[in-house]
DNA sequence: CCAGACGTTGTT
DNA sequence: GTCTGG
DNA sequence: CCAGACGTTGTT
DNA sequence: GTCTGG
């Protein structure tokens, strides 16, 4: 997966991270959602550029939008073969910043959220594609999908899927339209390290795209959903 | 050739 | 647009 | 990803 | 059960 994420990095830390010229202003988001606008860094004319677009993928030949709510993610061990997104992988591709991501652990019939970001809590960028789609009325809409790969040791605990997660080294390669070779490109989608992320339980809050608020990402004991409630 | 799909995850 | 299935 | 709807007619 | 909406 992920299907849900959370940043809230200051502009000036991204500006920073992701080399981005005049970033607009990030507000704190805790509980980002398919369909929802997301940051993302492209590079145009040799210059980072942040911009905001629909998280749901919708490929330039789409009748309509609502194929985006399907293409969230892509397998990036299929992406070059997959008519949806062998286009967008060669020459549309983008990071998604992001401070950390939800996956949901299943149990039964039980789902438990856990969220997931690097151990010293600073953003980091998923490797993302994108698309423009000409709607109807003539304007231009812009969307994104995540790449996603097997999970490390740490999140296999969890999932058996990861995002892929870009090291800063990588940032320019992944960027830079002129490369478009599968060989180059596949050899960034591996899982990243274990060793510097973290993972714990939150509560179920975050289980509703409403609840977009800080206490998604309070970390809650096991068993004990009610965590918030009761601290 | 034309018609129809084009995707992932999770669950069975 | 491009691929797969019939 | 999860939550919530799943429908039409008629009226405003 | 399956689709749509967020």
């Amino acid at each position: 997966m992920p299907g849900r994420f959370a940043l809230y990095a200051s502009a000036e830390q991204l500006a920073d991270i992701f080399s981005v010229q005049l970033p607009e202003k990030v507000v704190p988001r805790y509980n980002i959602s398919p369909s929802q606008q997301v940051a993302v860094i492209r590079n145009l004319g040799g210059e980072n550029h942040l911009d905001f677009m629909k998280w749901g993928l919708v490929p330039s030949w789409a009748d309509d939008m609502a194929i985006g709510y399907k293409l969230i993610n892509a397998r990036s061990e299929t992406v070059f073969e997959k008519n949806s997104f062998k286009r967008a992988i060669r020459t549309r591709r983008c990071l998604v910043p992001i401070s950390g991501f939800y996956e949901w652990q299943s149990s039964g019939s039980a789902k438990t959220p856990f969220y997931i970001s690097m151990a010293d809590n600073k953003p980091f960028a998923l490797a993302g594609i994108w698309e423009q789609w000409k709607n109807p009325d003539g304007s231009i809409i812009e969307t994104c999908a995540i790449l996603t790969t097997t999970p490390n040791r740490l999140i296999e605990t969890i999932h058996d899927r990861m995002p892929v997660i870009l090291h800063p080294q990588e940032y320019s390669v992944w960027l830079d339209r002129e490369v478009s070779d599968p060989a180059t490109l596949k050899q960034l989608f591996k899982p990243y390290p274990a060793e510097v992320m973290t993972a714990f339980q939150v509560s179920t809050i975050v289980n509703s795209v409403r609840n977009d608020g800080e206490e998604c990402i309070i970390k809650v004991d096991s068993q004990d959903d009610t965590g918030l409630l009761f601290n």
